[in-house]
DNA sequence: TTACTTTATTGATTTATGTCAAGAGCTTCC
DNA sequence: GGAAGCTCTTGACATAAATCAATAAAGTAA
């Protein structure tokens, strides 16, 4: 699909409060990255499958997960202005140990792995920006796995609410039990503890 | 303290299989790491500072850890070859959360974060170094996030054998078992049961 | 609308792990 | 070398959360 060139003005930005972008750069990407307009319930990644694509999440929601055998662990829910990979597989190019799965209708701008690497040859200072970005994305990530591993369900819920508040609606409660590391049923105790104080 | 030349060999050698490393760059690095041994039970950061140095680990045993009011949780365990750093205070340069303890007595290249940001201006293409490397930091994280949250106390204990196994000896069972999510009786009972089959 | 399916709630029960406690076995350090 | 700490082990018990199960509610499709 053609790139409406607005959606990746926050792209942009993201990378300009990192450091320079040439205009170069800026064409370099608008050519490569492309739309993507993808319906609710669909999936964008399969367990198995090599992740050859880097999103940037324009307008919408996805979740990630692992299957276990009948259950599933929801490992990250994304949303806007959030760069998507599976990274495991999207690194190395090996196949991914999680799917990824659209949550709410969802517009996406794609860029290939290989484009990606033909950018780094061209604009080498690029590896500046994504290095902090890997940087942030990692911090995140450490932030994340202490939360899991400190807290009880309320206090976990409770992050929840702080941080994804918006996306209450949109997320089914099972998703959000499964990201929160407890089962659907200790979640919805948990809410209605919160709810009678 | 004097850097000895071999000390960051094999450090080269992890940079090298990313990409060419010119020897200005060599140089660089050789003169602006030094050269640090501490002892057992030493402190290499306390929470609340500033992690202001990246520490190539030459030989030797850390661990890093949160403090959450009597108890602690070992949130990693790090040996020869790591590069350590406590992420998200380093990134920033804001007070970490963590602190870093020495294990069993270490050896380490230090590199201060301002030294690093030289390099970086020296040495644009040290940029595509480090983007990789932290991308493989960030996907062994990643894994292992996804380990802490699908398994039960054996299995977990299993796969602390398979990566740790080395180190068995050298790490006290406590902080193995806080760095797996489990109180030291668990580890104790879950060994126990493994060694009567 | 009505049927059909999935999701959420609530209750009863089980279970893995945590907590508390006491003793054994190592360190270590005056 | 013995006292004082730690750490590890083992037992008894407590507990948060998981599991199992039965409705109720909410979506989805026909």
């Amino acid at each position: 699909m053609e790139l409406h060139a607005q959606i990746l003005s926050p792209l942009f930005s993201i990378l300009e409060n990192i450091g320079p972008v040439s205009n170069e750069l800026k064409k370099a990407l608008s050519d490569k990255f492309e739309e993507q307009k993808i319906l609710k319930g669909k999936t964008l990644l399969s367990e198995g499958e090599v992740c050859k694509s880097l999103w940037f999440l324009s307008a919408g929601l996805l979740r990630s997960y692992h299957d276990i055998g009948e259950k599933e662990i929801t490992s990250r829910i994304m949303f806007t202005n959030h760069i998507v990979i599976s990274a495991g597989s999207f690194f190395t190019q090996t196949p991914a140990t999680e799917s990824i799965e659209v949550l709410a209708d969802t517009t996406v701008a794609r860029l290939s792995f290989s484009d990606l690497q033909d950018i780094y040859k061209s604009f080498p200072s690029f590896n500046y920006h994504t290095r902090i970005i890997t940087e942030q994305y990692f911090a995140q990530q450490e932030q994340r796995l202490y939360m899991l591993r400190k807290h009880d369900a309320l206090s976990k819920y409770r992050y929840f609410l702080e941080h994804y508040a918006a996306f209450l609606q949109d997320i089914p409660q099972k998703y959000i039990a499964s990201f929160l590391d407890m089962t659907p049923e200790t979640l919805s105790r948990t809410r209605s503890r919160m709810r009678n104080k």
